[in-house]
DNA sequence: CTAATATGATACATCAATGTCTCATATTTT
DNA sequence: AAAATATGAGACATTGATGTATCATATTAG
């Protein structure tokens, strides 16, 4: 806290901190901080200067994740809408932040605001699912929670689809609405 | 090896040292050998008397989830069966083994012995997805690479959802197909 | 342009995990 | 029962990551 008072990061230079941290998360969980000073091009003292600990970075990060991925669906959100096309809107703006939604799942959250930010996201997809089963697009004897755990694995394999130029965005997300929805037949 | 040569392990050493850790990296993948070793109920130095290092205890045990694996799909299959029965009753047998299956996702594999005996899993799995798609159970424009990164993550879902008490191991394996196949629908 | 300050590089101390070694004890084998 | 040996406990050295402090340089603000 005192460091950061003291110094007032540069906004490039805490996207380039951000942004490989997310990247080197994602490739592997046993990251350095000198490995992200590297990749992001940044002295490491720099990390220090501005993060009070590695989990200090980690609860930032993890912070700023969290609120792309609600923004992404809250902005594209439109809640009078049928529930296939809110899934479709949801898949369409989440599946290009497939990254950040796979740091947060993977990085255990000690934070209790996040804790209950991520929790809010989850009962987000709950009410959607509710939604649909009420209009009939997806049967009620599954039960919500694997249905939400469906929705989350989906977004993460459609993303790696995406990663691996296998497929592009907006295929992805049609390939992953059908796949939720009517399954590989 | 040097040491392997002068010490025999005993079984149930074996056993506990390799479930704790099939455990614990499942909790956390930044697990120490002493966490390991509290948590076989074993002395630390026993670690290190038959694992040269860290690596090779990983490797041991990626080779050792790797065999449970094929073991269980293997003889669980009969070639001559309909796709669908066949993709069923490999659900079923690996379902109860989601925990080997998430290890062997998460760690990463240097060892090339494991590399190809991984392949030839996905090439298996590759394999049954064409007989389906050949039977009518799944469409033909579907991607495999697609289809089988579904049968990956819904066994990873099924499992979590029995772990976590929510449905028996059978239960989880039929509402696997029934999603495979159908969707949530 | 000049002052303020954020950054990079480096040296340094600390700490946790790793791996080695030894010896007393427990277990297995004969 | 006695010999052989696997284990547990703890001391020890090493290594790598972490975090701090300092100073010269680069960047920004006034």
């Amino acid at each position: 806290m005192a460091k950061e008072s003291r110094h007032t990061i540069r906004p490039q230079t805490l996207e380039a901190i951000l942004d490989a941290a997310v990247r080197l998360f994602n490739a592997d969980s046993g990251v350095t901080m000198t490995d992200i000073a590297k990749a992001a091009g940044v002295g490491r003292a720099t990390l220090h200067r501005h993060f009070q600990d590695k989990d200090d970075l980690i609860q930032t990060l993890s912070a700023r994740c969290m609120e792309e991925m609600n923004a992404a669906v809250l902005t594209t959100d439109k809640p009078g809408q049928p529930a296939v096309d809110r899934l479709h809107a949801m898949l369409k703006s989440t599946i290009p932040l497939g990254d950040r939604y796979a740091f947060l799942s993977f990085e255990r959250m000690e934070d209790e605001h996040l804790q209950s930010a991520y929790q809010e996201q989850l009962n987000w997809t709950s009410a959607l699912i509710e939604q649909l089963k009420t209009e009939q697009a997806i049967a009620k004897d599954v039960p919500t929670p694997w249905a939400v755990a469906q929705v989350d694995q989906v977004i993460w394999t459609a993303w790696t689809a995406v990663w691996n130029s296998e497929l592009t965005p907006d295929d992805a997300a049609d390939l992953a609405l059908r796949t939720l929805l009517k399954g590989l037949s």
